[in-house]
DNA sequence: TTGAATAGTTAGGAATCCTAACTATATTTG
DNA sequence: CAAATATAGTTAGGATTCCTAACTATTCAA
């Protein structure tokens, strides 16, 4: 009934496999991690990845239908935990003037630092990371980024802010760097950007 | 208010940041696929987690205990989902000899089949992976490895099956490679196990 | 053989996240 | 310009997740 040790788990048989099950650890590292977070702050996971989200990004993505997109929920789910965020008073809403049916999110003071703090939570990712020497960071990164790409077109993921998909980027060829028009700059490997403020889907 | 555009948000500070957002990106790839998989199935996301890892692991790993401590659940939550895995038809319980109070999870024939054609969720993640070059490979694998090995230490995750925390692993230093003392061979970067059947942990 | 540790369950409840149906505003178009 | 349609967000209600606390039953240790 048991293996003999000679013979090899399927799961261990290729360097493919061995590298989703490192991604599937992370991944339930993120979870754990942000779960610990949240139990800390008396606030649930997506409360906190919400406060993270708004803390860097700009106002046309600070709305309910577009957080709904980003963390692959329905709006009523990002609705109660808007609600639920306002009764704390980590968020306000700010009513537009041209369309009054929808508002942009704001963080309270105390909002902001909670969000701060917390941003921290994937520090303990961070540190092996850093230990990386620069080939190897580039090589992890240029080898996500294709993953992402990956998902993106095959719908897995549908919010898009990589460089691979934006109208202002030129990808490099051979030794010629990519370029972005926007910027107006060369961009190396590393810098590729995995969530532009400035990102434009191409279509 | 807005940004500039040249005004680099802080994420795209430097490439350590970048790669923690593709992880982040990957780690919600995997939860949207787990979901999607589970709506298909009429299963939750840990029933099916459950299946497919009962699919790969021997004896002593298929009980709620470890089960609790490899997803980092609760022991009650693990009962709730065997019992609905059992009613289901999809698990049976086998007690032991010599320890009444414990019992060993089996999947029925129908359990496996769903487990065998679940474990395909992640194929969509398999895709890029496999584009990548040998050498690309390794270095991917090994910076994960990393990873996981200092979330490890940190106590993030709990459970280990990694060749570098195994009392059987000699690892290679300079042109040397490794070598596994149970398997008795060497083992090259690429051949590092995520999760190897007969892992033990070294103090 | 008594006490402590361990395996798993039950009970109850807070929180997650969904679908369906709704309000209200904005946009299109005939 | 009025009617139809689309869009932003909410409400209501419910299935599910996953927890803590308290429990039973068994095993191990002193």
């Amino acid at each position: 009934m048991n293996k003999s040790p000679f013979n090899l788990d399927q799961q261990n048989e290729n360097t493919d496999s061995r590298i989703i099950a490192a991604l599937e650890r992370i991944s339930q590292a993120f979870r754990v991690l942000l779960w610990n977070e949240s139990k800390e702050l008396s606030l649930s996971p997506i409360q906190i990845q919400v406060l993270i989200f708004l803390l860097h990004h700009s106002d046309e993505k600070r709305k309910v239908t577009y957080l709904a997109d980003e963390f692959n929920m329905t709006k009523p789910t990002i609705s109660d935990t808007i609600k639920s965020l306002e009764q704390k008073g980590l968020i306000s809403k700010a009513y537009e003037l041209h369309d009054t049916r929808s508002y942009i999110i704001h963080l309270t003071n105390e909002g902001k630092a909670i969000a701060g703090r917390t941003a921290a939570f994937s520090n303990q990712i961070q540190v092996p990371i850093n230990k990386l020497k620069a080939d190897d960071k580039e090589n992890l990164l240029l080898s996500l980024i294709g993953v992402i790409d990956h998902l993106n077109k095959t719908g897995v993921i549908t919010i898009q802010r990589m460089c691979l998909s934006c109208v202002h980027f030129k990808p490099g060829e051979g030794k010629q760097p990519h370029f972005c028009k926007l910027l107006n700059k060369n961009l190396e490997n590393s810098e590729l950007r995995i969530d532009c403020p400035e990102h434009q889907l191409s279509n």
